[in-house]
DNA sequence: CAAATTACAAAAATTGTATTTTGTAATTAA
DNA sequence: TTAATTACAAAATACAATTTTTGTAATTTG
């Protein structure tokens, strides 16, 4: 144990938390790296130690909501289900998730609104792996959602939805649920796809 | 005729195609009302004769722009042809306008983008015509589009269209032409929708 | 020796002030 | 009588000085 009595992994949690705390209270853009250390009782540059930079620290705030997030989705992913309910079920709770933290949570819901719209690797990372998961549902859901390539369904799907995912999108319509409108499109989006439209390639 | 020589319309129009040039060359939050003024060789108070404020003057370009792009779109709708080839010929051309404006006029692109988030009454105005448009399509398309009402088919498809309608994520993937995906997207709904998913209302 | 500290340089934010820009009112010209 | 002007007040912006914050290096501690 060094000098602060703390873990690299404690301090890590206490800082990102401290960050979020701050972000709540006094805004994302207002978030000073030597306040979060004093809120820890360290010199700022301790926290140099843990973070590469400022940018680290607020991203790390995001990063692990965003970790969070696809740790449940994968336990939806892999709950017993038919698949193509399982489909719904995961955009439904996306959706879900992103429209209560956009109401009850603006601080970190603007901080995920700043990193997506500067296109953070860590963003990109999560697109890619949410991406991945939609893709194994819908291989799961094998011939059920018509003859094209699951990589195309899923795709197709991806894009179609949105308008519930976007985080500007959803912040958009946050206050009333349109989550009734979700089930649907996504109804018609099945029937297209088994109807076996959009098989060109 | 009053001291410029210039019609109350001829004035707007000049005083327009000015803040629209200083836009291009300087960018849009640089645009000063004063310099718009020395343009048209009038004082800068005249201006308040023609615009409310600052903000009216920034505001009618890009409204100029959507009244005529709403305009060419009337064209479309009013065109013969099939309707339900209308509604995929209006949903390119809207999303091929506006990919090209990011591209190629990225100053009037963003102060587009710039009126939409601050959802200034104006867009609200242009979405409720535009969404008449492609309601007064689906109308047309009558019953090839499966037994929902025309209202919640028009929304419904509005709604699955938003990635390549809304400014924002257009402008994201400005850089590669996303008609072909396009297309396979209204495939699959109009399929959808025939084969008669989402009738629940 | 990893993890802290202090000390210091560079970058960014803040403050106060001068200048510019915006908006309004009273007045004038076509 | 509309559309302009000039004159003026208020608001916003630009700039320079100062302070704060951020980031790094050298050093110390458990």
């Amino acid at each position: 144990m060094p000098r602060t009595g703390m873990s690299a992994d404690e301090i890590r949690v206490k800082a990102i938390d401290a960050t979020l705390a701050r972000m709540r209270v006094h805004g994302f853009e207002k978030v000073r790296l030597s306040d979060v250390a004093k809120d820890l009782n360290v010199s700022h540059a301790a926290l140099y130690v843990h973070f590469a930079d400022k940018a680290a620290l607020l991203d790390a705030v995001t990063e692990r909501w965003l970790i969070r997030e696809r740790a449940e989705l994968d336990l939806l992913c892999q709950a017993p289900g038919e698949a193509r309910q399982k489909i719904v079920d995961w955009f439904v709770w996306r959706y879900q998730a992103k429209r209560e933290r956009a109401l009850g949570d603006p601080a970190l819901y603007h901080a995920f609104d700043v990193a997506v719209s500067m296109e953070k690797p860590f963003v990109r990372t999560h697109l890619t792996l949410i991406r991945g998961q939609l893709l194994g549902l819908v291989r799961d859901a094998a011939g059920t959602l018509g003859g094209a390539t699951p990589e195309h369904q899923a795709g197709l799907l991806f894009e179609a939805m949105c308008a519930f995912r976007h985080p500007k999108l959803v912040a958009e319509h946050a206050a009333e649920d349109r989550e009734g409108l979700l089930r649907q499109l996504l109804d018609v989006l099945f029937a297209g796809m088994a109807g076996g439209a959009a098989r060109r390639d």
